[in-house]
DNA sequence: CAGACCGGTAGCTAAGCTCT
DNA sequence: AGAGCTTAGCTACCGGTCTG
């Protein structure tokens, strides 16, 4: 039994093996031509489903020039990383003679080794499941920087850049935290949580931003970087003793009640 | 010791140019 | 027309260092 309203998918239809779909390299733009199972990793040897041969400058229509392979790590299959061989056209336009290669921005970022399916697939590694930067790294097969490359950009455009990120705001916690201990000595984070899911018991709190620095002028900034309806929202901040914290809220929120955190206020009693 | 960070650099990409 | 060369800019990689 179904009907609009129910929330199970359908089920998919039985098909024949086919391996463009379940790599899932449709997405990207791309057919899988064939493939190399190596002990170690597997390849796939892809051309591009449709192409653009007008030319960006003139917008007459261009011959193939010649053609160049690019080389993708994608999804991995289980442990084993795959790469993607991408041949990839280039075309001479019959008007202004320019020469130009077809864009390739719906299989990966400009310049990255990693299709943006392998992007997403580092990011949920790392943001759900928890894995080091460094495990992602060694199953995709690439180096460290790669990885954290991919996962800080795409994590930044769907997670931090998110316009909603910030909506049903209404317990806001802040905390100092050292981030880095050196002999010169210590380099200090402002740390701004979400805390209305501990009070209305609805789950774990979330990090908002870190600013950098401790101090009252940190974080009355980051308030008032935000908008006048988040800290309309804002009906309690929790802090630690430090009163530039207390300062900032009562400046930039004066509407919010400051409480001390349930933490310290036990660490105050305790000592007295 | 694992993971993160950082500076230097080799190698790659993209696009234009030249040669055959 | 097609293949190869050139070059500026950029990225991935490497190795050393720091941190917890």
């Amino acid at each position: 039994m179904s009907d609009a309203t129910s929330t199970t998918p359908a089920c998919p239809p039985v098909t024949s093996p086919d391996l463009t779909t379940f790599a899932r390299v449709d997405a990207l733009g791309l057919r899988v031509d064939a493939q190399q199972i190596w002990p170690d990793k597997a390849i796939l040897f892809c051309s591009l489903l449709t192409v653009d041969d007008r030319c960006p400058r003139c917008g007459a229509g261009g011959r193939v020039h010649d053609q160049v392979l690019r080389r993708f790590t994608h999804l991995p299959v289980g442990r084993r990383p795959t790469w993607l061989s991408v041949r990839v056209p280039r075309f001479r336009c019959d008007g202004c003679g320019r020469v130009w290669r077809h864009s390739l921005k719906t299989v990966a970022r400009p310049r990255s080794k990693l299709t943006r399916a392998a992007d997403w697939w580092a990011l949920c590694q790392v943001v759900l499941d928890h894995t080091p930067i460094s495990g992602v790294a060694a199953v995709l097969d690439v180096s460290w920087d790669t990885a954290h490359t991919a996962v800080t950009d795409v994590g930044t455009q769907l997670l931090i850049d998110h316009p909603g990120r910030l909506d049903g705001v209404e317990v806001v916690g802040v905390d100092e935290h050292a981030w880095r201990h050196t002999r010169k000595g210590d380099k200090y984070v402002t740390v701004i949580i979400d805390l209305t899911p501990i009070r209305d018991d609805t789950g774990p709190a979330r990090l908002l931003d870190l600013v950098e620095g401790r101090s009252k002028k940190a974080f009355k900034t980051w308030l008032e970087a935000q908008t006048d309806q988040f800290r309309a929202r804002v009906a309690i901040v929790a802090m630690d003793g430090f009163t530039g914290f207390k300062t900032a809220a009562a400046e930039a929120v004066p509407d919010a009640t400051a409480v001390m955190d349930p933490f310290y206020a036990e660490v105050l009693v305790m000592t007295m």
